[in-house]
DNA sequence: GTCTATAAAACGATAGAC
DNA sequence: GTCTATCGTTTTATAGAC
């Protein structure tokens, strides 16, 4: 038996998730993905009924990816604060990446919230999962205010991916995360864990 | 002679400049721009020779728009604090259309820094208007530090902006506009003038 | 399930009459 | 300067052979 590689539809949703961060959605063409996709043209219509399924399908991925990533985070870290720190570091850690696309999460939400149709719960939801994950570890903080302080730290974080790529400076990255781990240690609350 | 209203150049760029901040760019066609401009399609091409080059006039135009803005809130308010404080009051009281297209200026830059082309000087000019003025200001409180400063403030506001429009609310953007006057006064450095 | 060929529509851009 | 008609391309999407 060959070497298995990932099945086509993994294929081109992965192609087309990256794309869509470098490009954005309405210039990444169907034509492209199924290029870098290596499957033919005709060929994704078997996988997708539109290009805004594979869309769709794009968000879903993110949403699941950065699932993922958080379950580990909570995972290998033990208190909150720990947990918060390693985000940011994992946040600090794309510089490169965000100065040149910006945020994967926030820019893609962004465009999808600028769409007439009601696609915006998409972005809604991929920006809720990174939030309420937050959140979740400032409650255990026992910090009434838990919302509103997870809604300040990605906030923060958006605003500097914005900036780094706007600008064109992957150092704003390293120096706003220093300032967010600081902000972090500095939170009273007891740690529940 | 009849009521003159804005020439045509005006009129398209300003269709094209509404259109791209509630749209984005690429889904913003020139035949919309064309109708919404009251102007014919083939008209349009007597003012621009490529649709690279409205987007170009639109960036200006906001550019332009900002720096209007900017140089009255100067003229207005004679200390840096109540300067950087009627910034942030004015970006707060459009929190309604933030929440639905985001902020104008940071999207817009945040879809040219994904051109493969080198349109991202544009970008980096836009950003870099809002950022020079707020460290302007903070030079005059006599702070080493004003870039980071301002750097920090424009982030702040974007990451909010960022916020508002993928959750869908208005009423992040009173609060922050909140914290961040709280931010201002709180700034050590006595003003200079 | 896979792929080629092609239809159908949208869009940027031009020609040329007025 | 203005506007209609239209070209040429790109892109989404489908038809149909294998």
């Amino acid at each position: 038996m060959s070497q298995t590689r990932p099945g086509k539809r993994e294929r081109l949703v992965a192609a087309a998730a990256e794309m869509v961060y470098r490009q954005g959605v309405a210039p990444t063409t169907l034509a492209h993905i199924a290029e870098a996709a290596d499957v033919p043209l005709g060929n994704v219509y078997y996988y997708f009924k539109t290009k805004e399924d594979i869309v769709g399908a794009v968000v879903q991925a993110r949403a699941e990816q950065l699932e993922a990533t958080l379950a580990e985070l909570e995972a290998r870290h033990r208190t909150p604060k720990t947990r918060l720190k390693a985000l940011v570091d994992m946040l600090a850690d794309r510089a490169d990446e965000t100065a040149l696309y910006g945020c994967p999460y926030g820019t893609l939400a962004t465009e999808l919230s600028k769409r007439p149709d009601g696609t915006n719960p998409l972005a809604t939801h991929l920006m809720g999962l990174l939030i309420n994950w937050a959140e979740r570890q400032f409650q255990q903080l026992v910090r009434r205010d838990a919302r509103d302080l997870a809604i300040d730290l990605v906030a923060a974080y958006e605003g500097a991916a914005v900036l780094a790529s706007t600008l064109a400076q992957p150092d704003l990255m390293a120096r706003h995360s220093r300032r967010l781990r600081a902000w972090i240690d500095a939170q009273p609350g007891r740690p529940t864990a």
